[in-house]
DNA sequence: ATTTGCGTGC
C-alpha cells in the first residue's frame, strides 16, 4: 500500500501545499465545487470516453495514483452523478489503499443514502485501519466551510462524537440539527439521546428522551440503555417496567441488559418476571438473552436455576459457558467449575482469556492461591499469553503466598511483555513487594510508574507506616499531595494501622483527628485498625475504651472489630466479657464469619472454657485450617495432647492441609504431656510426609520436648546440629529445662548466649539466679543479680488477677496491697494449716533468696496467684469455678497448693499462667504435674 | 480490576 497522500493534492495540484497543518479540524482542503477548481490539464494516459459502467473504473484500481487518476477523470467528464455505486467503488478503492480522508470526503459530499449504508461505511473504514477520528476532522473543515448537511448525516455523525467523546463538536451538531428542522426523526433523536447519555451525563439524555413528542419503542430501548450504561440499574429496571405497562416492545439487548440490572439490584421477583416475558414472546433462542438470565440467576445466588437454563441452552456460545463457570465460581464452586470447563473443552469450545482470568481471579478471591499458580501454567502451556488481568490476579495470590521469587519472575514477565506501563499491574507489583517486605523494590517500581493512582500511593505509604517508617511515610503523604493527589480514608488508615502496629497509640490517634479535620470520618476500619493494634500489643484496656469511642461516634462494629476485641478478651481472659460478644455475634450473625467463630475458640480455650471452644469448633460448618489449629492449640495449652491429636487426625481426614502453626501446636501439646516418642515422629513426619520444613520455632519445641523430659545433653546436641542459629527462645528453652532439672553446668552455657542475645530480658537472669538458688549457690545468685543491675535491666511486676462480681481484682508484687488483704491472709493461713494437716510441706527451693526456711515459707505466702485464688474462694460462692490468671510461670509450691484448696473448698480452679492452663478439680491438676 | 482493618504459634 501506498503512502496516503490526500485527495486534494492530486485535484488542487496547482496550489502548491507547503505548510504542514496541524491535524485535527484544521485541514485545509480545497474541495468545494471540486469539479470547477479542476485544472483542465490532461493526464499523460489519453483520455478515452468512459464507459459509464462502473467496472471500467474498477478495472484500473491498481494503486492510490491510478484511483486518483480515474477520479479525476470521473470528475472531469462531470459523471459524478453517473452512478452512485461508481462513488461506492471509488470510496473503498480510497479505504483499501488507506487515503481515509479523501474516502470520508467522497462519503460527505458525494452522497449519503441512507442509515445501513452508513454503518457498512464506518465499519469499512475501521477495517482498512482508518481512525473515526479522521471521518470528524473531515466533517469539521467541511462544517466550517458551510457545507449543508442533511439530518441523517448530521445523525451519523452524532454516533461518532458520541464513540469518540467529542462533546464539543457533538454539541455542535445539535446545534445544526435545531437550526434544521424542530422534529427530529427516531434515529436522530437516538443518536441524540445516545451522545448525551454518554457525553454529557444520563440526566441530559433522560431529558432528550421527556422533550420528545412520540415515544416510539427505539426510543425507549434507547432511553433504556443510557440509563443502563450509565450504570443506573433502578432507573433503567424503573423505565423497562414503564414501557411494559405502555405494551411497547423490547428488542433484545435491553431485555439482557434489564437481566443485568436486576443482578446488579438482587431483583429476583423482577428477573424472573423477565424470564417469563422471554418466554410468552418466544425470545429464548437468543444467546444474549440466555446468557443474561443464567448471569442474573447466578448474582441472585440461584445457581441452580442457572444451571437449568444453561442446560436447556442447545447454542452455547463461549461468553455462555463463561457466565456459568464464572458463576461457580464466584459461589465457590470450584470443582463444579472445572467440571464444566472439561465439558466446555470436550464440546469443542475453546476458552479465551476471560475463562482463563476468571478461573485464576476465582481461585485467588476462593483462597485457593496455589491453585493460581498452577493454572497460570496450564493456561501458559495450552499456548494463551496472560493479560493485564491474569497478572494482577496471578501477583495477589504471589502475595498471599509469600512467593517474593515466583513474584520476581512475573515482575520479569511483565517487563519482558511491556506490561510493566499498566497501570494496575504496576500497582499491584507495588503491592506484592510491600506485602513480602522488600520495601526497596516496591520504591523501585513505583518510582518507574510515569502516572500514579491512589491505590499506588496507599500501597508504598501502607508498607512504610507498616514497617514503623513513619518519616519516609508521612513525606510520601506530603509528596502525593504536592502531586495533586488527595489522601482518602484509606491513606490516613494505612497510617492509622501503622501506628497502632507499633503502640504509638497517641500518633494513631492524632491520625484519627487528622482525619476529621480533613473533612472526612473516621470509618470502621480506622477505629478498628487502632483496637486491633491496642489488642495485638497488649493494651486490652485502651482497646475496649476506643471500642466505646468508636460507638460514641456512631460506628458500628464488624466482624473485623469482634475479632479484635476476642483477641483482647483472650489476652486478659476475660470469659464474660468474651461471652457478651459471643452474643453480640450471634445477635449480628457474624457466627459464620471464619474469623470470628477462630477467635472464638481461641477465646474461650485461653479463657478457660474448653467446652465452648469445641461447641464452636463442633458447629463451624466450614472450618478453615486457622480453626483447627486454634482447636489443636487449645487443646495443646491444657495439656490433653490426646484430643489435640484427634483433632489433627480429622482434620486430615477432611483432606486439610497441615501447616507450620499446626505442627507448633501439636509439638507444644506433646511437649506439655511429656510425650518424646510423639513429638520426634512429628518433628520427622511433618517434612517428609506434609512437606512443612521445620522453623525454628519447630526447633525451639523440640528443645523444650527433650529438656523437659531430662534428656538435657541430647536437647544440647540437638542444638548443636540445627541448620540455623539458635535464636533467644531455643536457648530459653534449654535453660527452662535446666532449672527443672537442676543442672548448673549446661544451664550456664545456654545463659551465656541468652545474656548476649536478650541482654535487657529479666527472665533469663531470673532463671539463672533461680538455678543457682535451688543448688545453695549463693554467691552465683548475688553475682547474677549484679549482673543484670549493672545492665539496668529490673525484673518487671508480677501479677494475678481474678474476677468477682464483674469487677477484676489485681494482685500485684508492684501495685498497692488488696484493702481486703488482712481478711484474704486470715483465710490463706486457714487454708495452709488445713493442708498441712493432709501432708503438705511448702516446697521452698522456688525461693532463690538466702534467708531462713521460715522466712522462704513467709516469701512463697505471698506469691500473688495464691492470694488470687484465695480472694475468690472467699468472695464467691460454689459451684461457680475460680479463674485466676497469671502472667508469669506458675511455681510449684503455688500449684501443690492449688490442688489442695480444690480438694478442701471443693472448687474447680482454672489457673492460666504464662504458659499453659492448669485446671484443679478434687486435688488434681490436668496437667498430671507436667508443666 | 489495583490500596486500608481480622483468626491459629513462639
Amino acid at each position: 500500500m501506498e503512502a496516503a497522500t490526500p485527495l486534494y493534492h492530486f485535484i488542487s495540484s496547482h496550489q502548491p501545499f507547503t505548510q504542514k497543518q496541524p491535524r485535527r479540524y484544521s485541514t485545509n482542503f480545497g474541495l468545494i465545487n471540486v469539479a470547477e477548481t479542476l485544472p483542465e490539464t490532461s493526464p499523460s494516459t489519453s483520455p478515452s470516453p468512459l464507459s459509464s459502467s462502473q467496472f471500467d473504473y474498477e478495472k484500473e484500481f491498481h494503486s492510490l495514483n491510478s484511483v486518483r487518476a480515474m477520479h479525476a477523470k470521473m470528475i472531469k467528464l462531470s459523471r459524478e452523478r453517473d452512478s452512485k455505486r461508481n462513488m461506492q467503488s471509488f470510496i473503498s478503492a480510497y479505504l483499501e489503499f488507506g487515503d481515509f480522508q479523501s474516502a470520508a470526503v467522497l462519503f460527505f459530499v458525494g452522497f449519503a443514502e441512507n442509515y445501513l449504508y452508513w454503518n457498512s461505511f464506518l465499519e469499512e473504514f475501521s477495517y482498512f485501519g482508518g481512525n473515526p477520528c479522521e471521518i470528524l476532522e473531515v466533517f469539521s473543515e467541511l462544517h466550517s466551510k458551510g457545507v449543508n448537511f442533511n439530518t441523517e448525516i448530521l445523525a451519523f455523525v452524532l454516533k461518532i462524537c458520541s464513540k469518540l467523546r467529542d462533546t464539543w463538536l457533538g454539541l455542535e451538531v445539535h446545534a445544526c440539527l435545531i437550526k434544521k428542522c424542530f422534529n427530529l426523526d427516531v434515529y436522530t433523536q437516538c443518536a441524540l439521546m445516545n451522545f448525551y447519555g454518554r457525553c454529557c451525563g444520563t440526566e441530559r439524555a433522560n431529558k432528550v428522551f421527556k422533550e420528545a413528542l412520540i415515544h416510539d419503542s427505539l426510543l425507549w430501548n434507547e432511553a433504556i440503555l443510557v440509563n443502563l450504561r450509565d450504570e443506573k440499574w433502578a432507573e433503567g429496571l424503573q423505565m423497562f417496567c414503564e414501557m411494559q405497562a405502555l405494551h411497547v416492545k423490547a428488542n433484545g439487548l435491553t431485555i439482557s441488559k434489564v437481566l443485568q440490572a436486576c443482578g446488579k439490584l438482587g431483583a429476583l421477583d423482577e428477573g424472573k418476571q423477565i424470564h417469563g416475558y422471554v418466554i410468552r414472546y418466544e425470545l429464548e433462542s437468543n444467546i444474549l438473552i440466555r446468557t443474561a438470565l443464567i448471569n442474573m440467576y447466578v448474582k441472585n445466588d440461584k445457581i441452580k436455576i442457572a444451571r437449568v437454563v444453561f442446560d436447556l441452552t442447545d447454542n452455547r456460545n463461549l461468553p455462555c459457558w463463561n457466565s456459568i463457570i464464572s458463576g461457580y465460581i464466584a459461589l465457590g464452586y470450584l470443582d463444579h467449575a472445572w467440571e464444566l470447563f472439561n465439558e466446555m473443552i470436550t464440546s469443542n469450545i475453546k476458552p479465551d482469556i476471560i475463562t482463563w482470568n476468571c478461573l485464576l481471579s476465582g481461585h485467588f478471591l476462593h483462597g485457593s492461591h496455589r491453585e493460581v499458580l498452577a493454572i497460570l501454567r496450564r493456561m501458559q502451556s495450552a499456548g494463551y499469553q496472560p493479560n493485564r488481568n491474569s497478572i494482577t490476579s496471578v501477583l495477589q495470590a504471589v502475595t498471599e503466598l509469600g512467593y517474593l521469587n515466583h513474584g520476581k519472575e512475573i515482575h520479569c514477565h511483565v517487563i519482558r511483555n511491556g506490561l510493566d506501563y499498566d497501570l494496575h499491574v504496576a500497582t499491584s507489583l507495588v503491592d506484592m513487594y510491600v506485602k513480602n517486605d522488600d520495601l526497596t523494590s516496591a520504591q523501585a517500581v513505583f518510582d518507574c510508574m510515569t502516572n500514579r493512582n491512589i491505590c499506588a500511593w496507599n500501597s508504598l505509604i501502607s508498607g512504610y507506616s507498616c514497617k514503623g517508617h513513619f518519616e519516609k511515610a508521612s513525606n510520601l503523604l506530603n509528596q502525593m499531595k504536592e502531586e495533586g493527589i488527595k489522601p482518602d480514608i484509606v491513606t490516613y488508615n494505612s497510617m492509622v494501622s501503622g501506628y497502632s502496629a507499633s503502640s504509638c497509640i497517641k500518633e494513631a490517634l492524632g491520625m484519627i483527628r487528622r482525619i476529621k479535620s480533613c473533612g472526612m470520618s473516621p470509618n470502621v476500619i480506622s477505629w478498628t485498625s487502632l483496637i486491633s493494634g491496642c489488642s495485638q500489643q497488649g493494651y486490652f484496656r485502651e482497646a475496649f475504651e476506643f471500642l466505646i469511642q468508636m460507638q460514641d461516634e456512631g460506628i458500628k462494629v464488624n466482624s473485623v472489630t469482634i475479632s479484635s476485641l476476642l483477641q483482647a478478651c483472650a489476652g486478659l481472659s476475660l470469659l464474660d466479657i468474651g461471652k457478651e460478644i459471643h452474643c453480640l455475634c450471634i445477635r449480628n450473625n457474624f457466627i459464620g464469619d471464619v474469623y470470628v467463630s477462630t477467635a472464638l475458640i481461641d477465646m474461650y480455650s485461653k479463657c478457660g472454657n474448653l467446652e465452648n471452644a469445641q461447641k464452636v469448633f463442633q458447629r463451624l460448618e466450614y472450618k478453615t485450617l486457622a480453626s483447627w489449629n486454634s482447636m489443636i492449640t487449645g487443646f495443646a495449652i491444657y495439656g490433653l495432647s490426646t484430643e489435640a491429636i484427634s483433632v489433627f487426625d480429622r482434620m486430615r481426614e477432611a483432606n486439610v492441609q497441615p501447616d507450620a502453626i499446626t505442627f507448633i501446636a501439636l509439638l507444644s501439646s506433646c511437649k506439655h504431656s511429656g510425650l518424646l516418642d510423639k513429638g520426634w515422629k512429628y518433628f520427622d513426619h511433618m517434612k517428609t510426609d506434609f512437606g512443612v520444613i521445620p522453623t525454628i520455632e519447630h526447633y525451639s519445641c523440640m528443645v523444650d520436648l527433650l529438656g523437659r523430659a531430662g534428656y538435657l545433653d541430647e536437647a544440647l546436641d540437638f542444638i548443636q546440629s540445627m541448620p540455623m542459629e539458635p535464636n533467644a527462645a531455643v536457648w530459653g528453652a534449654l535453660l527452662t529445662s535446666c532449672r527443672i532439672h537442676g543442672n548448673v553446668e549446661l544451664g550456664e552455657i545456654a545463659a551465656e548466649y541468652l545474656f548476649k542475645l536478650e541482654p535487657y530480658n529479666a527472665a533469663n537472669y531470673a532463671l539463672m539466679m533461680n538455678l543457682y538458688a535451688l543448688s545453695n549457690r549463693w554467691k552465683d545468685v548475688d553475682r547474677t543479680r549484679d549482673k543484670m543491675e549493672a545492665m539496668g535491666v529490673k525484673i518487671g511486676p508480677v501479677w494475678s488477677w481474678v474476677q468477682v462480681n464483674q469487677r477484676i481484682h489485681i494482685f500485684s508484687t508492684a501495685g498497692k496491697t488488696h484493702q481486703e488483704e488482712g481478711e484474704i491472709y486470715f483465710e490463706l493461713y486457714k487454708l495452709i494449716s488445713e493442708m498441712k494437716k493432709l501432708g503438705y510441706i511448702p516446697d521452698t527451693k522456688c525461693v532463690c533468696q538466702d534467708i531462713a526456711e521460715v522466712e522462704k515459707e513467709k516469701v512463697l505466702l505471698a506469691h500473688t496467684e495464691k492470694l488470687a485464688i484465695t480472694y475468690g474462694l472467699i468472695r464467691t460462692t460454689s459451684p461457680a469455678p475460680i479463674r485466676v490468671i497469671n502472667n508469669t510461670r506458675i511455681c510449684s509450691d503455688c500449684h501443690t497448693v492449688a490442688k489442695y484448696m480444690s480438694l478442701l473448698r471443693r472448687r474447680e480452679i482454672f489457673l492460666k499462667d504464662g504458659v499453659r492452663f492448669h485446671h484443679f478439680k478434687d486435688g488434681k491438676c490436668s496437667c498430671c504435674d507436667f508443666w
